[in-house]
RNA sequence: CGGGGUGUAGUAUACCGGUAGUACACGCGCUUUGGGAGCGCGUAGACAGGGUUCAAUUCCCUGCACCCCGACCA
């Protein structure tokens, strides 16, 4: 991809009206646009960086023997009403059509995924299943804030489980347990990231949810170093140790939510009267399930841990690019040469290069474009590196770069991949 | 939803009850090229409505938007 050819551009001034790391950060390197409050533009950069998030996940979620499928985000508000959350969800965005036919904008999806299921789920043979998507989530956040930690229109995977019995719900929430820590590692942020008590299970006593440690999070958690454990503040009253070793050496942190898994139980099931037969034909009750992670929360959590002054350190995992080809312009055009041979050469192998030849910035911008993008590689081809025998590689959080050769480095890059 | 703050070019800002200034960005020309270049010229702006006043971007009211604190929540 060629810079001078990028339809979102870098910002040298921070908006005024942003003040989390993750909104300045990614407003400023073209990642993001805001439309309002907690509405966001995922611009070209930005939507790489979610589209490998969404595929680390995919990958996992299918691992774990999901099936991807994408339900709908106007819901009718029958649906709504079976539940009782037509009602009860303050957050529940309700439109009505000019025949005043009301809907629903999916805040979640158990009204739509419920129904669904009962026209697949009929038998003991039907079970286990689980289903996933990615799709628009809407939530009249009555104060939308820190960036696109918390949206009002935000892209989450969730996944509805459907099982037999309670035994069968508990296997798969840890299978889960599992997916999500190497979802986290996956994306950089797992030895951040803690399984974490919170209120409202309901066979185990406590429910799940995976904090990311960071001064940008909202939550308040308390983290037991040795077992990689956090307890929420919400139930640190009757839970003061560590549930794991017992140790009451925890010290209080402030964490992201970035991912959460629940028993549904039957909550849902029992509104929409979604059965099976077992096996001696007697009709029981599904027990469901479901497991969520928001992809933008989880992005803007990682800027938020993995970022400096001058910008943000992509994991090479999430990097909208490995490369970042910077061409320093010499007189005799030498460097140009060189520069656009290395970015056909990188591209020819399958790597995920940008390639900054724009020509009217100065050496300067460039330096400052590359480590506010976060790209891993930073390459540098010039006049100066040419004459020094090469070009100039550097990782985004290296602090000096080292002088390679373009066949060295194209070696480096086919060895990794 | 309670409390507080702020609304000036695309962005960041200055000043002001009487002609709205600067920087960056953008366009043209020339000179530049290793950490956000220089000179010249040019384009572009007061959230909306109402009130006070000879005169309002400035003061007052209302609305809207955005940000922060709280409550609520992925």
């Amino acid at each position: 991809m060629l810079q001078s050819q990028l339809f979102a551009k870098t910002r040298k001034e921070i908006p005024a009206d942003e003040v989390s790391k993750n909104a300045k950060l990614l407003i400023r390197g073209g990642f993001v646009d805001k439309l309002q409050a907690g509405v966001y533009t995922y611009l070209p950069l930005g939507l790489r960086v979610l589209k490998k998030i969404e595929n680390i996940i995919r990958e996992e979620m299918n691992a774990a023997g999901g099936e991807e499928l994408l339900m709908p985000s106007l819901h009718p508000k029958e649906n709504w009403e079976k539940t009782g959350r037509w009602d009860s969800m303050d957050d529940l965005y309700k439109v009505a059509d000019s025949s005043g036919r009301e809907n629903a904008l999916g805040p979640t999806h158990e009204e739509v995924v419920v129904p669904l299921a009962k026209q697949f789920i009929s038998s003991y043979k039907n079970l286990p299943a689980a289903v996933y998507q990615f799709q628009n989530k809407f939530r009249m956040e009555l104060r939308a804030k820190s960036g696109i930690l918390r949206g009002r229109e935000f892209i989450m995977k969730d996944l509805y489980s459907f099982h037999k019995d309670g035994d069968d719900l508990k296997r798969y929430y840890d299978v889960m347990k599992t997916s999500y820590k190497t979802i986290f590692n996956r994306v950089g942020i797992g030895d951040k990231t803690y399984l974490t008590f919170a209120s409202g299970g309901s066979f185990s006593k406590y429910s799940h949810e995976f904090q990311t440690l960071t001064p940008a999070g909202e939550d308040t958690v308390y983290v037991c170093d040795k077992c990689h454990l956090a307890i929420n503040e919400e139930i640190i009253s009757e839970q003061k140790t560590c549930p794991d070793c017992g140790s009451d050496n925890l010290r209080a942190e402030k964490a992201v939510e970035v991912g959460n898994i629940f028993e549904l139980k039957t909550k849902y099931s029992k509104p929409f009267n979604l059965t099976y037969k077992d096996e001696s034909g007697s009709e029981r009750d599904v027990i469901m399930g479901c497991y969520g992670i928001g992809l933008g929360r989880l992005m803007g959590t990682v800027v938020e841990v993995l970022s400096d002054e001058s910008g943000i350190i992509w994991p090479d995992s999430i990097a909208p690019f490995q490369t970042h080809l910077l061409l320093l312009a010499d007189a005799e055009g030498k460097a140009k040469a060189e520069a656009q041979k290395l970015y056909e050469a990188l591209t020819k192998l399958g790597v995920e290069v940008l390639y900054d030849d724009r020509e009217d910035k100065s050496a300067g911008e460039k330096f400052a474009d590359a480590d506010l993008l976060g790209i891993p590689y930073r390459v540098v081809v010039s006049g100066k590196s040419l004459a020094s025998g090469g070009i100039e590689v550097k990782r985004r959080n290296d602090t000096t770069a080292k002088m390679s050769t373009a066949d060295e480095f194209l070696r480096l890059l086919s060895a990794k991949s």
